[in-house]
DNA sequence: TAGTAACCGAGACGGTACGTCAAGTCTTGCA
DNA sequence: TGCAAGACTTGACGTACCGTCTCGGTTACTA
């Protein structure tokens, strides 16, 4: 996956552009997000300032790529199966937040470009719409199996799912078992009409 | 409301305190988090640096007192209508996330908490426990007037609410109309068995 | 002496100031003026470096005030005798010059300010007048004693006077020895008309 | 005149050695002699900056050869007319030290490599040998006619006249009219015995 | 006329120092 | 004598150049 936020010529790029990312990672578990400076990355790195600043215009955009490479967005396999599917939705979701880094950084991070609607959108492109759309996938093929409402309201379905685990996570610190997940999935499986129509939200 | 984060003697304290306050919150207002620095707080409530280090330990400590004196945690009525209390409930934390200082400093704020056990105690104390109990109070004369389930886990609902408001602020940015308030308060109050019983969580 | 060129509040000034001119001169004599950096010098003096920025605006203000404490610039007794005390100047003159510091660092310094007439001003002050006038002050005295001519051009003898000092000092590396200290004085005491009046000068 | 500074091989040399050179003494007349790096050399003359140092050991080096091009160092025409060739022989020197380059870039050049002895005979090669023989020319001519003293210390008379014209130039910021010039050959052709012999000094 | 080697432009690289800023601590002077 | 002002050390910021280096590409000389 090429970086999203790296500023440099087209892709590929220079060569010292993953031990970079490498030690970006390193620095973030080992001394926290706040913790992470240009400086202690470069040293981390064996680099010079200037190689990172002459690749990524800022801290925030260095991590966004750093994290980028560790968050998992991959397809959902059609199992068959609409529960198992979602399930596997929900748990690649606890996953991502589970990861002590994701969870403190990407919050500080989407606070740090808030103000910034191009790097936003960047930052929307790497860390949402990627997994969003493999999960659509399968929240789809639920409803063409009627194992879901046809009226089903899809975004506001991840909007439920990720934003609860990350206010766990972050906010609460209530655990991300096996239980949470199956109620997530429930909270769409179980019954009729669970979650508000499309059409009814469009009509607000 | 006594500050949460000052380190002082007892309370009631010394006569600048407010003025810092408030000065934090101009600042804030005014120029954002990231530029919320603690000389800038002096410097607008007219104030020596160590005025404030004598009653926060940090930067983080006066934000979080400061977000704390605009943060809605007021009692829900007893309305004697379950859907328009939950309503108030969940209007009153859209109401909290809408603000953009709160929604971009709050998760800023609880990540670089985390790593502090302490801090981050005193941060739920003053961010989550006060408001949420007002909000389960709501939810179980709900429960007792027979409109929502026995067995509803009411921390999970707050967690879906809450967690659903932010994330929407914060990361997809999607808006946060009546219909969203809506929503998720029938996600509660329509079917049974909609959300799954303490029980059932405990025995992950 | 209070630094000429320290931007500092009055006088007298903070307790670090002094500290921080003698780990300038430290380095200047160690490594030379090329290799004279704000940085070695707060290491030097154990100071941050923004201490020094609090205090003078740039490197060649430092170096300015640190030369000029050591710049000699003392009345020239009167001796009763002119040939003396021209040679007391002209010894004095060497004196300043002869230091490895003063020769290398004074003429980098002159051309780094030439384009800033304020600071010049301020180091043609700090390095010129005070000594100069103790100088025309001896002149002056030959001139009522009758040793030297009325019409004596006093500023173009110490240019002379000075000018070959630094040259041979800092160009052709000629030896400053007792022998040019003596034909520098002859040079004025020895014949009339010697120099030319400062009329014939301003008739130019 | 081939590169005095430059390393290269032999001479004769590449194609864009002139180039470069008249890019630095474009930059050096237009933003001076801090500003003159090699990067803004090597950008101005449309040049890679490892062409320039090819062929220029530093910074030092480089400016040192572009003076030197301007440098004016003729022959002074036997005009059979004492006064009159030493008048031409103080004129090129106050031509030279007038342009504003050459009196701010030679101190600090030399000042500069007064720790590097190697360089320092290469730069009096440049600056001061090729010079002074042309002049010494004319005074031993003038010994010759009677006009001067025989025994007239040829060294010192230049150093004399160098040293004035570049410290009114550099340090006192006093004008360099033709009265000066004409006060600096007086000194010399005025009277017996103005300057003292070189057996005086050698017996120092 | 082609092959080859020196020379060149471009610019990435590991670094050093810049001058600025804010953090958090310590000192001083006033009330 | 206790607090406000602000000088202090520290350390990261983001920038500018340093001098080294690898890349292709282009001259221009040899074979």
């Amino acid at each position: 996956m090429a970086p999203v936020f790296s500023s440099g010529p087209a892709a590929g790029g220079p060569r010292s552009l993953s031990k970079i990312l490498d030690a970006a990672r390193d620095v973030l578990s080992a001394q926290g997000y706040p913790a992470l400076t240009i400086e202690a990355v470069a040293a981390a790195a064996g680099v010079g300032k200037s190689t990172i600043y002459r690749w990524w215009p800022s801290k925030e955009a260095l991590v966004a790529d750093a994290l980028a490479e560790i968050f998992r967005a991959e397809e959902i396999p059609d199992l068959g199966d609409t529960h198992a599917e979602l399930r596997h939705a929900v748990d690649m979701t606890i996953d991502n937040y589970a990861n002590e880094d994701m969870a403190t950084s990407l919050p500080a991070l989407a606070g740090g470009l808030l103000p910034h609607p191009e790097l936003m959108t960047r930052f929307r492109e790497a860390f949402l719409y990627r997994k969003r759309e493999n999960i659509a996938a399968a929240l789809r093929r639920g409803i063409q199996r009627g194992d879901l409402p046809h009226d089903l309201d899809i975004d506001l379905v991840q909007d439920i799912w990720a934003g609860t685990i990350l206010y766990r996570r972050l906010m609460t610190g209530a655990p991300l078992g096996t239980d949470l997940a199956e109620h997530l999935v429930q909270l769409v499986t179980d019954t009729p009409p669970l979650l508000p129509t499309k059409k009814q939200e469009c009509a607000q």
